[in-house]
RNA sequence: GCCGAUGUAACUCAGUUGGUAGAGUAGCGGUUUUGUAAACCGCCUGUCGGGGGUUCGAGUCCCUUCAUCGGCUCCA
């Protein structure tokens, strides 16, 4: 008797050892031909695997991101099996399911992959897939697992058994291909209807770049065409979000080559709305008691080795400027925080003057390698929102909420529901690789873990991702294309203040040694703009968006009434435009409609002898007729609505 | 930095097996004076990313370099 507990409490009572199919067809055939894979109790296993013993039992469809993981691993031993076909001899790496299909990693020997081969893998797998497979799970010695890959001269496989216990190890074969894997794997093929290999990709062996580059190919598989083809029409949508294609279209920022790659060039409507995101959060720091300062872009050498950076960084940052002085040097700043700890040093500070919160829009300059530069989301100079804030051990968890409210006021306005709060501590195992004492680390660990609570947040802790001088809380958004970011954050630093020897008198007149918060709600400028254009699809919310609206009138005979609705609404501070060109009006609605500014003011014949405007919105239609005063209070109480 | 791909007018793109570049949009000029998503006619635009080579001849082939794109690594 084998006794099955699902998910919603209730117990089936089978007489004999069951598979996780046996269940599901129990329950329904419509379950049993769209179940996956299924969580026996806290693994996840193959339908066909037996339980012999009382479980509890979680049936995975199409619908569960678990059921789409085995799918697509299952979907990437057949990319595998085809590969291994079309070209024989390819030694194979790992091949996982990832949020968004497979990938495999291979090595293809003498042979190259080109974009080209990719349908014809594709073709190879959807025959293969329509033989309805079986794959079957076998567990296997270390000793045999050995033996098969060796007789291959797979050494990427040899590599991973070595790190495997004997008895924990087990292979999964379908069709001619045989795969060293944990599983769990569809029963079958049968279900694997659509396959597109998406992009050909070169990645390091087991991530080290000392190790060799393998190929990896990545695609996506469904159990519908029609599902395949819904997904490319939402790649395809997504695409048109990038900031990078908005932004030139917006006339947002360029790049220009012979400035230099990765370094970006604000346009003026750009540099308008920077401008604005400056001034809003600004604004909002001033009421939470920091003070703005202001520091050079370059400073010695010397600045950055009693921080330390240069000896971390120096290497691959900009070079050293020199002056006409022997030997003296100086950098362009890759961050601001040993200027703002000079700011703290240059006189004595009390305990009653702490916390101090020095704020700056600094902008930096780091050398990122070439590869990695992207849009505005990576860039070689950029500004960040920064500010640093020094104060008593016993402030730090105050302190931090109030960095927290006021990430979580900018994501609030500007409409970022989607992100992840992401805590990073420590290694454990790796102790020695940070600086700062045990109780320190504790102490702050647990401030920001407390803080979030406090604040109600849901998080993700990351163990062993903190920088080496202290633990950190980072805020991601996603772009369009689903590439996770990381925007805002905030971290305790215990570095620097021992490095600046950074010092404060006690009510006790002793000295003693203030924590130091770095903290930048957008993180950059560039970034925090980038992700902001995707999110919006370019539909800048009203305050920041550059042109709120433009007055086009009906022909030019209004054009000079036109010219007064603009000077109106510019004395009541409505970013208007003009459009006198002498096209129909049919032709400038839909220049603007694609412009996507907001509101569309047309004039003609009855708004001029009524002293009004015919309020068109973006997107929507016709609003109606209002006057000058009555739109530019429209817009002013819209604007209200979307800051407060 | 590494693997792969791409680079043609301001923008989006076409350019056959090598025979000294083309469309639409934008811009400019003219006609039209327009009522809620594209009026008509005409004109202009290029070191075919840069450099080198092969060839009688290169946008097309080869080398090199720069930039961009997709990943990897990195991210103070």
């Amino acid at each position: 008797m084998v006794r099955i507990t699902l998910p919603d409490g209730s117990v089936r009572e089978y007489e004999n050892a069951v598979s996780s199919m046996d269940v599901a067809r129990s329950i329904s055939e419509g379950l049993a031909r769209n179940v996956l894979s299924a969580k026996v109790n806290d693994e996840i296993w193959d339908l066909n695997r037996i339980i012999t013993s009382d479980a509890s039992v979680k049936l995975f469809t199409w619908d569960n991101t678990e059921g789409k993981a085995t799918f697509w691993h299952s979907s990437a031993h057949l990319m595998a099996e085809a590969i291994e076909q079309l070209f024989p001899g390819t030694k194979f790496g790992i091949g996982p399911d990832i949020e968004n299909g497979f990938y495999y990693d291979m090595d293809f020997g003498a042979n190259s992959i080109t974009e080209a081969d990719l349908e014809t893998i594709e073709k190879k797998m959807l025959e293969l897939a329509r033989t309805d497979q079986s794959l079957i799970r076998r567990e296997v010695s270390k000793a045999e697992a050995i033996e098969h890959f060796t007789k291959k001269g797979d050494q990427y496989k040899l590599e991973l058994i070595n790190e495997l216990e004997d008895g924990s190890i087990s292979f999964y074969e379908s069709g001619t291909f045989t795969d060293l894997c944990r599983g769990p794997h569809l029963p079958d093929t049968s279900k694997i209807k659509a396959v597109k290999l998406l992009s050909i990709a070169g990645a390091y062996w087991r991530g080290d770049e000392k190790r060799p580059m393998m190929t990896r190919i990545y695609g996506i598989t469904f159990p519908k065409q029609k599902e395949l083809e819904e997904y490319l029409v939402k790649l395809e949508e997504a695409k048109k979000r990038d900031h990078r294609k908005l932004g030139k279209e917006l006339e947002i920022f360029m790049f220009s080559q012979r400035v230099g790659s990765g370094l970006p060039i604000w346009l003026p409507k750009g540099a308008a709305l920077r401008e604005r995101l400056e001034q809003f959060l600004k604004k909002k720091q001033k009421e939470y008691g920091y003070q703005q300062v202001i520091t050079p872009h370059i400073g010695n050498v010397e600045l950055y080795k009693t921080s330390g950076h240069f000896q971390k960084y120096g290497k691959d940052s900009f070079q050293p400027i020199k002056t006409p002085i022997e030997g003296e040097e100086f950098m362009l700043k890759p961050m601001n925080c040993p200027h703002h700890c000079e700011i703290y040093a240059h006189k004595p500070r009390s305990y009653k003057d702490l916390p101090l919160r020095f704020a700056e829009f600094g902008t930096v300059y780091r050398y990122e390698q070439s590869g990695e530069l992207h849009g505005l989301t990576r860039v070689r100079s950029f500004t960040q929102d920064d500010a640093h804030l020094f104060c008593r051990p016993d402030q730090l968890k105050k302190e931090f909420i109030g960095v927290i409210e006021i990430v979580l006021y900018i994501f609030k306005t500007l409409g970022f529901n989607d992100y992840t709060a992401q805590i990073s501590l420590r290694d454990p195992n790796n102790k020695e690789k940070y600086i700062g004492s045990v109780e320190n680390w504790e102490k702050a660990e647990s401030a920001i873990i407390e803080a979030t609570q406090e604040k109600g947040m849901e998080t993700v802790i990351e163990i062993g991702e903190a920088a080496f001088y202290g633990p950190k809380l980072d805020f991601m958004v996603r772009d369009a294309i689903g590439r996770k970011w990381q925007l805002g954050t905030i971290q305790v630093d215990y570095n620097l203040p021992e490095r600046f020897d950074l010092e404060y008198i006690g009510s006790d007149n002793q000295r003693y040694r203030p924590v130091m918060i770095h903290r930048a709600p957008f993180g950059s400028m560039e970034r925090f703009v980038a992700v902001l254009l995707e999110h919006s699809a370019g539909k800048l919310p009203l305050w920041l968006i550059p042109d709120q609206a433009i007055v086009l009138p009906i022909s030019e005979k209004y054009e000079e009434y036109a010219k007064k609705v603009v000077d109106l609404l510019d004395q009541s501070e409505v970013r208007c435009l003009l459009d006198n060109r002498s096209e129909k009006i049919g032709k400038k609605i839909r220049d603007a409609e694609l412009k996507r500014i907001p509101y569309m003011l047309i004039v003609g014949e009855k708004e001029e002898e009524q002293g009004m405007v015919s309020v068109r919105r973006q997107g929507e239609g016709d609003l109606g007729q209002q006057t000058i005063d009555q739109f530019a209070e429209f817009i002013r109480s819209e604007i209200k609505k979307e800051i407060n």
